[in-house]
DNA sequence: CCCATAATTCAACGTCTGTAGAACATGCGG
DNA sequence: CCGCATGTTCTACAGACGTTGAATTATGGG
């Protein structure tokens, strides 16, 4: 079919199969993402992957690297007042998830972490790095208690809205997730246990 | 190995096929509980299963029946005293998922239908007709919006507790979880919106 | 006791899987 | 303009996959 060696031109084959890749972990999970249909789609052989990744799970650890900073997107919450942070929140949040980038990011370490322990790991590590911190940083005591408690509501709302596509989660508006949810979360960060 | 015919006596073979499906769907996914892996730890020939379920797809599906009536679980809520359903609701269904049978019943859903389509239906079905059913006959307005902020929260908490198994949220006790998630679950469904 | 039926295994099929090694082409520094 | 490093494809392997059809053995009803 194509000629063997080296491409003219320099546009970067890497990239394109490393998006490939990500898409198709979010869409089909690890096992049916396979090699083949990842280069396929980049149109590209197999084993240039192997040469580029290493192996397979080479690839999806690379696939799996944060596509953006936490503490960013949660940056405008500890600028809120302090009885709307709740609030703040999920809006922060609601909108990275809204973004086909990062919401692919999340489809990607649940499907892979579904069968794959190695996902499963990065995919707590990430709810520890980005949630828990960032409550540590709003609240002054029982952090852990407390960011347990936010992570499980946090985590329910992506895994219903954007996972399970549960009909009644995705007809609310991001303004009205905050609305409702936003209180819980402060409920969470700053009364009495 | 084995003599090629029917076994004598009578214990139920198909029942023990379909009690390790079970377990290997929810500790590994779809793809990788293979028919001969099941069929390897029931101790039986691979076509026995395509004999008994037609196939794999049909052993998922009766695999993943619901094992509890959900209406069962959720009866004592009803009974409970008004202002505190909240807690009772999540009473009675930590109390079920603490039970290997339903927790084995979740984690199934949830892996196979990481890479599943039909039952990822079977989950969003599943939770509609637990958690929605039982709300609307809790509540008396806006029934849709309170069963889907109940089930964002009530679906994280099994997430992060059974599946992703975050050390934080692991470490509280079903009374404690009772404690604090109660008042959230109560707010859900007689707050004003 | 015979015969239909149900339970079970065997052997094989075609296909897909991840990976490895060799071949080939291009670009770049000397 | 030569040579080396890099990018890329080809071919192949060894194993796993789901499924099928035939063979074998026990059970239960007449």
């Amino acid at each position: 079919m194509k000629p063997r060696g080296r491409r003219p031109g320099d546009e970067d084959t890497r990239a394109r199969i490393l998006n490939v890749a990500r898409e198709q972990f979010a869409h089909s999970g690890y096992e049916r993402a396979s090699m083949r249909s990842i280069a396929g789609q980049a149109q590209v052989d197999p084993a240039l992957i192997t040469h580029y990744f290493g192996s397979k799970v080479g690839l999806l650890t690379e696939a799996l690297r944060l596509p953006v900073d936490p503490a960013v997107v949660l940056e405008s919450v500890g600028h809120s007042e302090p009885d709307h942070m709740g609030e703040a929140l999920v809006r922060a949040m609601v909108g990275a998830w809204e973004t086909p980038v990062v919401r692919q990011h999340f489809l990607g370490m649940l499907r892979t972490a579904a069968s794959h322990e190695v996902a499963r790991e990065v995919m707590q590590q990430t709810l520890h790095d980005s949630v828990q911190v960032a409550v540590a940083r709003l609240v002054d005591d029982d952090a852990d208690r407390r960011s347990a408690l936010v992570m499980t509501q946090m985590a329910g709302l992506a895994f219903t809205r954007y996972f399970l596509q549960l009909p009644e989660v995705v007809a609310l508006t991001p303004e009205e997730l905050a609305a409702s949810i936003g209180p819980t979360i402060q409920r969470y960060l700053v009364d009495p246990l």
